[in-house]
DNA sequence: TGATGTGTTCTGCT
DNA sequence: AAGCAGAACACATC
């Protein structure tokens, strides 16, 4: 489930593996509604749209990962809750869940090819293409919130002030925050002891910004130490990053609270379950 | 075989 | 209008 930091942390693998490159081929290696093509580029299919074009730079919008390509096109990605971006030897093998595969040209000196695949085992992840024109305007990113780093304890403030509803599903909710999901929420509502049904308006000034703070500090934690991924398989966690180590309220239901030691729970808030501390975290 | 769980976004209701 | 619940997405597991 790539929440922020996990995005980020795609982000910054895709930077140093793929940019400055230019793709000789794309392989759609299973019948994809994961892939988008805009209209206006003149009725392309997806693999040949992308062909011949350069990876000029990759950047982050909340969750969205966006692929700028040369020829004022961008590659719009969302993983949604499976989706991952693989840089492999090509030799590695594939399963029916590697939905695309990217070949790039590269110097002939290279001696094993790599690729990068799109693997999504629910296919809920999508891959758009869109002219850069026009790629502001679509919802799914015209719509969505302010950027966590990028708000000061003001901005945060007139935010919650400006809406009445329980704080977990404003967290979760991308056009009123963007980049958090259900573990940084948890554990940041945790960290600033605020119950996650309080009301985002009652909120005070001083919680706030504590909240702010615990939000900007475990999102930069997290993306230091590469991402949690929790992924629920069969009832076993896989991880790809390191901060599943340091989680202290999500997944942690009937274990002691480190603060006061009573036991998290979990309830379902906004049709999603929230893990908190009934003694640390009043409603009061 | 059918019910269930999983996160996000969309739709539709109040 | 705003905020909520429920549906849909696709698949694996029980």
């Amino acid at each position: 489930m790539p929440e922020l930091p996990e995005v980020e942390t795609v982000v910054r693998g895709l930077r140093k593996t793929v940019v400055g490159k230019t793709i000789r081929r794309v392989k759609v290696q299973a019948p994809a509604s994961s892939i988008v093509v805009s209209p206006s580029l003149d009725g392309l299919v997806f693999d040949q749209c992308l062909k011949g074009r350069t990876i000029d730079s990759v950047t982050r919008r909340g969750k969205n990962i966006l692929i700028d390509l040369s020829g004022d096109v961008t590659l719009w990605v969302h993983l949604k809750m499976t989706g991952k971006f693989q840089y492999v030897d090509t030799t590695e093998p594939m399963d029916r869940h590697h939905l695309v595969l990217f070949d790039f040209k590269v110097s002939s000196h290279r001696r094993s090819a790599k690729q990068l695949r799109f693997r999504d085992p629910r296919r809920f992840g999508r891959l758009r293409l869109y002219r850069d024109d026009e790629l502001w305007n679509q919802p799914g990113l015209v719509d969505l919130g302010p950027e966590p780093f990028e708000m000061s304890p003001e901005d945060f403030v007139s935010l919650f002030r400006s809406s009445h509803r329980m704080v977990k599903p404003a967290l979760l909710d991308q056009t009123f925050l963007a980049g958090l999901g259900n573990i940084y929420a948890d554990e940041s509502l945790y960290l600033a002891r605020i119950h996650p049904r309080r009301i985002t308006s009652s909120l005070s000034r001083k919680k706030l910004t504590e909240l702010l703070g615990h939000i900007q500090d475990v999102l930069d934690k997290a993306i230091g130490l590469m991402g949690t991924t929790v992924y629920t398989f069969s009832g076993v966690f896989r991880r790809t990053g390191n901060f599943q180590n340091y989680l202290v309220v999500y997944a942690k239901e009937g274990q002691p609270c480190g603060r006061c030691g009573a036991l998290i729970v979990r309830q379902r808030i906004g049709s999603r379950s929230a893990h908190f501390c009934p003694r640390c975290q009043r409603i009061r």
